[in-house]
Formats: C-alpha cells, structure tokens, sequence
DNA sequence: ATTAAATAACATCACTGGAGAAAAGGTCGG
DNA sequence: CCGACCTTTTCTCCAGTGATGTTATTTAAT
C-alpha cells in the first residue's frame, strides 16, 4: 500500500542498471537498453551518473559487427566496500568484501566461549581497526558492517534474540557496535546470509529459489526467494533443527522429543558415539565407521537418512530451484555430500519433484558467511541510497 | 530487472487506491491521501476515472470534526463479477462471486469419479450458462472463471498436471474452458486458492504471511506472502503430504514410507480403522473413538499428534503469522480444531515460536475454493488491465 | 476566524522518441 | 586494389509526454 512515484521510478531504474552491470559486466549501454526495455537515453543517463559517482567505469571499446563500437562499463568493483563479520562459539572471522563478493582481507580471532557481548563487540571493532589500516583499502568507501551469527536474530532491530552458540540474549548488537565504530551495522543468521552469498556469488547465481541447508553444530534452513532472504514473521523462518521427526525420539533441549537436531547435529551425533567409545571429533566418528565399526555405520547411516528426509521435505515446502547443503558436516567430510545427494534421487525425494531443482554444494564454504554478512550491508546501503 | 516508466506508476498507483477502497470501505478521499502517501490531487484524479469506469460511487458525505464533510467512497460490488468452480472427486461447486468476496449464487452437481476431462469441461461450461442465465446477473460484468482442484498444477499455462482424486494428467483445462465459454481461466490447487480466500476475505485478513492447511481426502498446505499465493518453481510449494515424518512408516502411494498423508489421510485412517472393523465414514470412526473403543483412540490421537507435529513444522518453516487449520477433517469433526490447537500450545510448538502467530479455524470452509477461486480470476484481470 | 476536504491551475521531473554525430563494416564501380 | 558511398550501430541532445506534486481556491463545519 505504498505510492509510487517519479522518484521512486528513478531510484528503481538506476538500481536496475547498476544490478545489471554488477551481474553481467562487462556490458554496454545499447545492451542494458535492450535486456532492461529502457530507452538508450535513460541508460545513458543513469550511466553517467553511475560513472561521475564512481561507480562505474567504460573498460573497452569492442565492435559488435557493423556500426559504431559499443563501450563496455565495467563496476570499479573497489567502490562500495563492507566489513563482513562471522560469529561462532570459538572464533570469529572478519573480511573486507567488495562489490564484487571478493574478500579483500580478512582475519581469523580465536574466542572464549564464555566470552561476555560486550568484550566481543569490542574486539570485533578492534579487528575491523586493525583490517581497514591496512593501506589499500580506501576507508570512505566503507559503507557498513554486517554479521552473520547463529542464533535467532532481529534483523530490522538489530538484536540477538538469543543464541545458544554464544551463549547470548537479547544483545542490541548492531546498535552496540555502531556507536563503537561509526559504521551502519545490519545483523542476520549466518544460514540466511551464507544462502545470500551462495545466490550472489556462489553457486547459486541467476536461482529465483535458493534453500539452503546447513549441518553442523545446529541444524539450519534458508531461503532466498527472488533475491531476498525470506524471513517470516520474527526472521525464524528455516529453524528446522526443532520440526519433529520422530515423536518417539530422544528428548531434545528445546523440551520436544524427536526434534530433526537430535539425529544430525555435530554435537547430538558424538554424544551418542560415547555412549560407546571416547570419540572427540567428528571426523574420528567418520573414521569408525570407514573402518566398519557396526555402531558408526549405524549411527551414520541414520544421520544421512534424515538428512535425505530434510531435504525432501524443504522441497516439498519450499519448492525452490536450487538446494545447496552447506556446514560444517558437509565441509570436512567429503562422503556426507556424496551420500546424501545419492540417496536423495534414489530414494528420498517425492517423485514428482525429482530433478525439479538442482543440487549443489556450497561452493564459498566457510567465506560464506562473511561475504554474506558484508553483501547483506552493502543491499542495505543501496536500498537507502 | 524490468523497467519502471509512468505507466507502471499509473497502473500501480490506481491499484493501491482501489484495493485500499475494497478493504476498507467506505472511506474518504482525504483519508486514502494520508494512508497511502499520496497527494490528494493524484487520489481525486484516480476516484474521478473509477468512479467513471463504474467501480465506485459516493455513498455518504460525513462531518469529520471540523472543516469540509468529507465524502465517503465504496466499492460497486457488482461491478466486477467471476465464477468460481471447486473440482473434486465426487462433486463440483460453481459460483459467482462479486469484488467483495460474496458468494451471489451458486450450485453443487454431483460428479461421476470417472467423468472423462471433456464431459467434466463441459459440464463446468454448462452449469457456468445456468447460473449466468438467472436475471440478476450481469454478463457483461463477469470477467473470468478460476478452477480450483486438488492436485499438481501448471497455474501458468493453466494445465492440470497430474490429480489423484480426479484421476486426471496433463489436462489443459485453462484452454478448453476458454474454448468454450469465452472467459479466460485461471486454474491453481484448491489449497492455495482457499488461502487466497482466507487471506482476502476470511479469517486472516491483514495478515502478511498466512500458512493454511488442509486435513481432508488429501494432506496439503499452502502459504500467502505479502497478498501472493506462494508458488515455488513447480506450483508446488506446500505439498507436505509426501513429506517424511517417519521413516520406518507405512509405505505409501508414492513409493516412499512414512510420508505424512499415511497417518492423517481420511482414505488413510479408514483403510487403517477397517483392519479392526468395517467403517464407512469418518464420522463413523470419531463416534467409535468417543465410545471408547480403544483402537480408534490410538489410531486418532496418533493422527492428531502427526496434525500438532506439521503445525509445528509449518510454523517452523515458514514463521507465518497466521495458520488456519480447514479440510473435510476440520470442518466435520469439532474436536479435531480444538484437540490440535490444544496440543500445539502444550507440546508441539518450538517453544520460541509459541505466540508468534495467530491460529484460525478456516471460516470459509466448503465455500473457501468457490470464493478464492472467483478471486484469483479477478486478481488475473486486475493485473492486466 | 479557523480547520479540513475536494478541486483547479500550474510546476516539476523522469522517461520517450527522433534527429544527428561518430564509428565501423560492407559494397560497388573505377 | 582502393576509395567513395551506404548501412548499421552506439551514443547524445533536445523537445515532448504524462505522471505526480504544489499552491491557491471553494465549500462546509466548528
């Protein structure tokens, strides 16, 4: 129920022509024309503007067969820069991201688990001190800061609802650390911004539908519906980890039983290992079962089932066009991609919608979320500006 | 990546003025300025060419207080009209419904589960000459007819891709229906039309992410975005009846075990019930259950828990703010509302997201898919004029 | 006299379309 | 073989269209 008007139309158009080079550079002036349906004259002026601001540059002169050469325009892609930031238990990664979704720099932090907010977001600005002294970057091309983390995020608000992660509740987060450095901060879930960065820059470009799941230590969704993240109500849509698929299952923490984290998480997976051995990592449980201890083949074997089973059911739910897996499980140990996509089209997914959507795995991996997290703030940036 | 021109402006500015009319009516110029941001001049210009076209007309002049009386503007409801059609195994509805949502006339007709698509295709035209023959009615005024149908549909091309319960495949229904009665057609899954339904003019108006579910012959759900029917890239987002809720289940049509619809399926629970003995119908079986007669209580709190279990995995999902509960299930037997709402709020909820929507009883029950049918015609016209 | 609703006349501004300059390839006659 | 000429394409300039917004005016109530 919002107007529309000249301004809006403009400000609409010139995102138009700036999304397009950004996707398909390089480009030129006659081929936007085309693709966008607009005037040759519009896109020329809203190039020229691009260009005085600094966005844009004509890289090349190329013939398109007869007639007059097109100039391509090319992103300076050094332009618009965001601070991406990861938040884990026991560290945090931050980068510089560009334009482009390239990480100019980064940094790997240790962190103590019992670590309090305030002791964390203060070394968040620390680190993002120390990266942006480095003399390459360009500071006044900064425009924000975003964070993916997991947990339950109001992402309109900024707050870190709560986070068993890191232990936190309720932490105004991104008002925090925008006092302590100046800069806009965007917050999200790290799945939701790690789908982003998958649809932006992964593998998952030119996807309208994008679900991503995410195995790890929590179990995690997220949907990319036409380039947005899809957020529901309270920016919970994906929790997966708690939809119940056993009600005769073991107890969960959430006070459910049979919830999907049960089966699958890092955590619930080499807890139930000791019940029969001291197993420490989860590439030992991967080892047992390599080495055909019975119990590993079996308590494995039932993880990549349900992991079938989720994703038949987010295809069944979401009906997107892409899936991607993602996590940690699926990083470190090479079979459980192979495993699950196999039983997948062999068994696991409702006919009809066999081969209605690709499958992939992620291809930024543990960047993931840092680009993500600066690519969320810099469509922040955009949308205002 | 369209352009955005003047005519996009004008056609979306007269929209917002016209659906702000049609859901809160009666209501003044002045005030449409105010809410939708709008200068009163554009929204006069706007009232001045639909009260022209004859969507419109001044139906009192109120005193707001001090200053000019202020005219209030309302809807002609008869001026747009669409036949509604619900297809179904056993039966078929048609109505016609004005721009409010109100059924004005209608009929069932009994359908022979065997009926070829031709003699159903022409029965629909039939039935649609009968009713549009009865005086009150103004043909010129009608200006589609939309199908809703249990099933997988193509709602673009508006071809029925496959139907268990109408024993259908690949009928192009939207085409032949056009063929015959001149109207277009538009044709979508009998779930998503009655969310539409609900969304507009039932239960959950207002509300920006509602998720309905169907408990009847078939097990499904649909979602409501932001006003648009949530469709994923096969139209076939919501199809939860095949997904897997527990894989050591009971094998089902599909070639899968476990999946959703084995356990609360009406065809489902009676095949189940006449292992002990002979039940005809569904309200046979709950009459057994209040009896007490041991069997039935486990085979229905287990199919009410699975009903609990897909609220929450709705919910969890798709973080709605809303969830209606209809389906044959719902609207014969009263406990089965109140049981599952009761156990979602006790047991089945994620604690997180406990609270954070709305639960409804679908209001529009057996006229639902007429309704939202008729709608999502008239939705197809206005986005193209 | 003041306030609010509706309207009329005028102003603003984003896009369009046509004309024209620039630049390259193709054609054709000498 | 080569230069003149034509065609095609890209890009820009300028006037024109049509949407919304602004300001002033009329009407009606406190």
């Amino acid at each position: 129920m919002k107007k529309h008007d000249q301004d809006f139309i403009r400000r609409q158009n010139r995102l138009t022509v700036f999304e397009m080079i950004k996707n398909q550079h390089p480009i030129s002036r006659a081929a936007i024309a085309k693709r966008t349906g607009m005037s040759p004259t519009t896109v020329s002026r809203i190039v020229t503007e691009l260009t005085e601001q600094g966005y844009l540059f004509e890289s090349d002169q190329v013939s398109e067969g007869v007639g007059r050469k097109s100039t391509l325009l090319d992103i300076v892609s050094a332009s618009v820069l965001s601070i991406g930031v990861e938040l884990d238990r026991g560290h945090m990664n931050v980068g510089i991201v560009d334009l482009q979704g390239n990480l100019l720099c980064g940094g790997k932090y240790p962190r103590d688990p019992d670590e309090s907010p305030d002791k964390t977001i203060a070394r968040i600005s620390e680190a993002i001190d120390g990266l942006t002294k480095l003399q390459e970057i360009d500071r006044t091309r900064i425009v924000g800061i975003g964070v993916g983390l997991p947990g339950i995020v109001n992402n309109e608000k900024g707050i870190v609802m709560f986070s068993v992660q890191l232990g936190w509740k309720n932490v105004a987060l991104a008002d925090r650390l925008k006092e302590l450095t100046g800069y806009e901060v965007a917050v999200d879930n790290e799945l939701k911004v790690k789908a982003l960065a998958e649809h932006l820059k992964g593998v998952a470009i030119g996807s309208s539908r994008t679900a991503l799941l995410g195995f790890g230590n929590g179990v995690g969704s997220a949907l990319i519906l036409e380039g947005e993240i899809y957020r529901g109500e309270t920016n919970s849509a994906g929790e997966i980890g708690h939809t119940t698929v056993d009600p005769n299952g073991m107890m969960c923490e959430c006070g459910k039983t049979g919830c999907l984290q049960t089966y699958i998480n890092i955590g619930s997976l080499l807890s139930e290992a000791n019940r029969i051995r001291p197993i420490r990592t989860i590439e030992e449980l991967f080892e047992a079962r390599r080495s055909g201890e019975q119990w590993a083949v079996q308590l494995i074997e039932r993880a990549l089932m349900y992991m079938a089973i989720t994703v038949n059911n987010i295809v069944c739910m979401y009906n997107p066009d892409s899936v991607i897996l993602s996590g940690e499980l699926v990083d470190k140990i090479p079979e459980v991609y192979e495993e699950v996509e196999a039983l997948c089209h062999s068994r696991f997914i409702w006919e009809p919608l066999r081969g209605s959507f690709a499958f992939h795995r992620s291809e930024l991996n543990e960047r993931g979320v840092v680009i993500g997290s600066g690519l969320l703030s810099q469509n922040r940036f955009f949308e205002l500006s």
